[in-house]
DNA sequence: ATCATTTGTGCAATCGATTGCACAAATGAA
DNA sequence: TTCATTTGTGCAATCGATTGCACAAATGAT
């Protein structure tokens, strides 16, 4: 691999001139730019990050913290930051945490001495450590899909409130009143604004949200299909229900399909997340698409301004952006003569 | 951040001192190195990897190519490589190409002046002039998921042949004897080889698998659909059929839950690759797990292996390793008394 | 006590770029 | 023609580590 130094010679030049060349940091005369880049093209020379990297103390390397790879949220957050990143000629470091504090610690370590120029982090907790690490440097951080109390940490979500209310109104209109919901853990901000958009609404528009109406799940496949089984087996009353994440929701629509309920015409179901299963699936799923594109481009504009511009004032930096209905065909009207989900539940149900 | 300067100045030592101290290659005295740790401790010192890499040419990084960030087998790929490149003290930079030559050039470029230590390629071209580029620098490379032609780059495959090999032996042996296939691409070696490995063990076992049982499709979803509606409207006989990954399989299931066809009592579908929908959906798909978490370490593995032992002969590695069969809901016994395919396609089809 | 060997440490070069400063040549203004 | 300004280039320091070599002190052999 030839170096600076090596064009430098072939071009009869120094090695300055030569990356001013390159860089076009300084004019440098046509007459020696043509020099140099030719020699440049003859030898193959490509510039080594490394040594420029220490040297600038920017690395165009952005890294990317994700609990874990299961969910597809996660993996269009890698999909879309990388696109993002590549797009501005950043490249991506990512770890996945497996929600293992001790991991976490250590990539961040890696990610600091590696001199990073930023940090994405998505569903990162308000206690975790890792942020007083980052105190410690002045690495820009973002957080993705989350909010977290201290203000001073820029932020990239969803409106989660109006995703609550997006369903709602779909399922209000199809002429349902009797709700119920399946939620993420409501320890975290998020999945309670969802909660709040979906309640309001529901209640604004005639419609009731009952609290035996409500299962509090983790996100994953097999808490849709608990949370559908107690609601059902606790005779909750209901005609549509939300599961606030598509797994979730799939969970739900395999336990129904189990008991021999029928979706959409005895239950509509929706979810949120729009993953690959919502639309390949039969029948296919109602649900409500985040702006991930939208939301990693977000994120690696706030840490590419906050490098350039670079010990200024952080002004708070909040992003909200608006999440998509997609209706498809786990929802439609209630049954016919309204039957009380008790009955359609007394009948099946063991 | 404090420098290795800093530290020596603090323990009142030399910087080679603290050096050898912290990385221990050569010998430090007790009483030295317990001044240096307690200065690297007080200061909160913390390596930086970009000088460290840039004298020693190796940046404990790991570069991964993947064309897409769709389907599930290159998250796998992600996934399992990151996890098994932390196991080793590296990270892991990763690159979608969107099957762009342009933007897989410019970001092997990137990796090769960013003096990445190893490219992990999954799903190259055996026409990648990529493969040219690398030629040039002496970086390890490993194919994943696909053999070229030039063996002197080594790869990580599964058995593919034995991959058909597990389907034909499974459907066999629940009564199957008319088998339909709906096949990868069929210019890529490995899906010839699975091809040859169902075709082999099926007629071996008794069965038929007649041309026009087969249909070569592309891997995804729609294609899964098209290829099952061409093997039905064109009256195929047949009780089984193997797609050669699970998004067709998905496809075919779609598409026959449309027309009617009982999954498995009309028709039994096996896939392969194990993603997440084939244990979500129902009925809940018969599949072929590959052994990537496997396939990932090997890889890594060969990666640092060639890293440390320089410039040594390459000796050929060909690693492959032997994929597991899942039998799941989607296949079981054929129609019992035998129903030619022909009559129930007839029935349904329009 | 003398010399060879081992052990521990520091000096300074090095990896490959970028950049402040100095300076010569070219240009423009008077 | 003379002086001020602009333009283009090079020297050498720098980023923050690692490491070959030299050398003093400690140790061991005789």
């Amino acid at each position: 691999m030839p170096s600076l130094k090596d064009v430098a010679r072939l071009a009869g030049v120094s090695t300055s001139t030569v990356s001013r060349a390159i860089n076009g940091t300084i004019r440098v005369s046509e007459e020696t730019r043509l020099r140099v880049e030719k020699a440049v093209r003859d030898m193959g020379y490509k510039p080594n990050l490394v040594a420029r990297s220490l040297r600038i103390r920017s690395t165009r390397l952005i890294g990317l913290v994700v609990p874990e790879m299961q969910h597809e949220t996660f993996i269009s957050f890698i999909r879309f930051t990388e696109e993002a990143a590549e797009a501005k000629g950043y490249n991506l470091i990512i770890g996945s945490t497996n929600s293992d504090p001790d991991r976490e610690e250590r990539f961040i370590e890696n990610l600091i001495r590696r001199n990073i120029d930023g940090i994405i982090f998505s569903r990162v907790s308000d206690k975790s450590h890792v942020l007083k690490i980052l105190d410690r440097t002045k690495i820009p951080v973002v957080i993705i899909d989350r909010t977290l109390e201290r203000e001073d940490i820029p932020s990239v979500v969803m409106d989660n409130y109006e995703s609550g209310k997006l369903v709602a109104e779909h399922l209000l209109s199809l002429g349902h009143r009797a709700f119920a919901c399946i939620t993420g853990p409501l320890d975290i901000a998020i999945n309670r604004d969802r909660l709040a958009g979906f309640r309001d609404t529901v209640l604004a528009g005639g419609g009731t949200l009952e609290d035996k109406c409500i299962y509090e799940g983790n996100f994953k496949f097999e808490s849709g299909k608990k949370g559908i089984a107690y609601l059902l087996d606790t005779r909750a009353q209901f005609t549509a229900l939300w599961a606030q994440n598509d797994y979730m929701a799939v969970g739900a629509l395999n336990l129904l399909s189990e008991r021999g309920i029928k979706v959409p015409d005895e239950i509509s179901i929706a979810g949120l997340d729009n993953i690959q299963q919502s639309w390949m699936m039969r029948p296919s799923l109602t649900t409500v698409a985040q702006p991930f594109r939208e939301m990693c481009t977000h994120a690696v504009d706030i840490i590419i301004d906050r490098t350039s511009r670079h010990d200024e004032a952080k002004e708070k930096t909040r992003v909200m952006l608006k999440p998509e209905l997609i209706v498809r065909e786990t929802t439609g009207r209630p049954p016919e003569r309204s039957v009380p989900a008790e009955q359609i539940n007394g009948e099946r149900s063991q």
